[in-house]
DNA sequence: CTGAAAGGTTGATAATTATCATTTTGTTAG
DNA sequence: CTAACAAAATGATAATTATCAACCTTTCAG
C-alpha cells in the first residue's frame, strides 16, 4: 500500500534537475541561484506519520516537498486534528511561519514515504531579496493559500458534513490527481479523511457510505476511488 | 448610534499626513512614492451596510481603509454568511485578489460610516516591484492574513460555539479596542456577530446571555461591552 | 412624542452531528 | 498461512446546534 520510496537516507536529490523544479518557488531562479540553494540544503526522508516539523516550533528555513504526501494540520484541546493544508511534490512547507516570523501554527506529517529539501532562511531571504521574480511568486504562493483557507472556511461554516466531504474529495482529486482524471485512487485514513472535512471519523464514513452506495466512489479498505466527479461537484454545491 | 463621519462627499485625506499611515502597507514608502500614491488615489465614502467591493468582481486595485470598520465576508447559497476578516482603519482591502490575479472571493461591506481610498493596480504593483521593503511587508500582510485563517479555521472545526464566541469577542477587542483596555464597547448586529462566530443568531444570543449573567459582558441594544478580557480568554481556551 | 419598523431575546422543537459500543474487514508480522 | 492487531463500518443514543414562532426592546421618522 505505501510506495516505496526511491529516497534512501542520503541521496541528494540536485534542484537543478529536480523533477518539480517547474511547480516549485524556485522555478524563476538563475542558475547560479538554484545552484547555491542545491549545494546548502539538507535532505531527510520521512516515513508515513513522521512529523517534517511541529507546531509550536521556531522556523529556520523552508522545506520543499520533492517526493511523496503531507498534510499540514493543527490539534485541538482534545486531541482532535483539523487538516489545514494537503502538500504535493514541489510545494513548498513551512514559508508562513518564516515569513511572518512567528511559530509554525500547524504541524507537517507524512502521509506516506517523503521526501523533503530543507532551505536555511539566510538562503531563501537573499534569494526573495534579489529578485523580485521570486518574491513576486511568494506573493502569488500566500495569496492562493489565503484564498483557500478563506475558502475552507466559509465552507465549514456554511456547508453541512455532506457537502463538506464531496468538495474534500475534489480537493484531493484536484491535488494529488493527474489532471483530475477519474477513476482516481487514494489511500487516506478515514480519520484523516474526517479531519480534511472537518467532522467526526464515524459522520465521514456513513457519508462516504452513501457515496458508495450513489455509485459515486468505490472503497477497499483504506483506499477510495473517485467514480463520479461530476455529481461531487454537484453534491458540493458549488454552482449557486 | 452611527457615529457621523467627518468626512463627506470629496474631503481628500493626504497620504502623507494620514493617521493612520504608520499601521498602512504605506509605511516604508518614500516621500515620493507617497505623493504619487496621494496624487492618483480616487477616495470614496461609504455609509452602514453600502457594499466596497462584491464577492465575484474583478480587483483593479486595493483599498486603504481611512476611517470606520468593514467586514470581509462570504455567502453562502442559503444566504448564510460568514465573515471572514474584519478591517480598521490603516488595513489594505483587495490585496489577495489583486495580487492573485483571481476575483474577489469575498465582499466587503462597511460596519459603520466608512471612508476608504483606493489606489490602481498599475500604481500598487509599481510601488511593490521598485521597493522591496514594501513587497516585504506585502508578504507580512499576507503571512499573517494567513496566519488568521487558518487559526479561524481550526478554530470553527475544533471548538464548540460557547468557546468561539468568548474568541469572537476577544477579536473585536483586540481589532477595535485601544490596546485591549476594558472596558470596551461595539455596536455589532447579532446577525454579524453570528457571522463572526459561524453560527445562527439564536444561538449566538444564547450564550452571549450566558456571558452577561456570568458577568463577563454587558449589552445595551445592538452595543456588546466587555467586561472581563480575561475570563473570556479562558472560556475561550487559549492555552492548552 | 408616538407609532411603525427593525433588531434583540426567549421558548419549543427539529435537524444535524458526535460519541460510544460492537461487528466486520483489512493488514501485517511471524 | 494464520493469528493478532489495526482500521473500517454500522447501530444506538446523546449532545449540540439550527430553525421556527412569539414576544420584547430599541431606534428613528414624521
Amino acid at each position: 500500500m505505501i510506495a516505496y520510496s526511491p529516497f534512501m537516507k542520503s541521496t541528494y536529490p540536485e534542484c537543478e534537475t529536480c523533477h518539480c523544479k517547474s511547480e516549485s518557488i524556485f522555478t524563476h531562479c538563475a542558475v547560479h541561484e538554484l545552484n547555491n540553494i542545491s549545494s546548502n540544503k539538507s535532505c531527510s526522508s520521512y516515513k508515513r506519520g513522521q512529523m517534517i516539523f511541529q507546531e509550536g516550533n521556531k522556523a529556520f528555513g523552508v522545506f520543499c516537498l520533492n517526493e511523496g504526501k503531507v498534510k499540514i494540520s493543527k490539534l485541538g484541546s482534545d486531541g482532535k486534528e483539523q487538516i489545514i493544508r494537503l502538500a504535493k511534490p514541489g510545494d513548498t512547507l513551512g514559508y508562513r511561519a518564516l515569513m511572518s516570523d512567528t511559530r509554525y501554527s500547524g504541524s507537517a506529517i507524512a502521509l506516506e514515504d517523503t521526501q523533503v529539501c530543507f532551505i536555511a532562511a539566510e538562503d531563501f531571504n537573499r534569494l526573495l531579496a534579489n529578485n523580485y521574480l521570486i518574491a513576486k511568486d511568494m506573493i502569488k504562493m500566500l495569496s492562493f493559500a489565503l484564498g483557500d483557507a478563506e475558502s475552507a472556511l466559509a465552507q465549514l461554516a456554511l456547508k453541512p458534513v455532506r457537502e463538506r466531504l464531496a468538495e474534500a474529495l475534489l480537493l484531493l482529486l484536484k491535488v494529488y490527481g493527474n489532471n483530475e482524471q477519474t477513476p482516481f485512487t487514494i489511500s487516506l485514513t478515514r480519520d484523516d479523511l474526517a479531519s480534511l472535512v472537518g467532522t467526526a471519523k464515524e459522520t465521514a464514513i456513513r457519508f462516504l457510505s452513501e457515496f458508495k452506495e450513489e455509485g459515486l466512489v468505490t472503497t477497499q479498505g483504506s483506499a477510495i476511488t473517485i467514480i463520479d466527479a461530476d455529481k461531487l461537484l454537484k453534491i458540493s454545491h458549488m454552482y449557486d
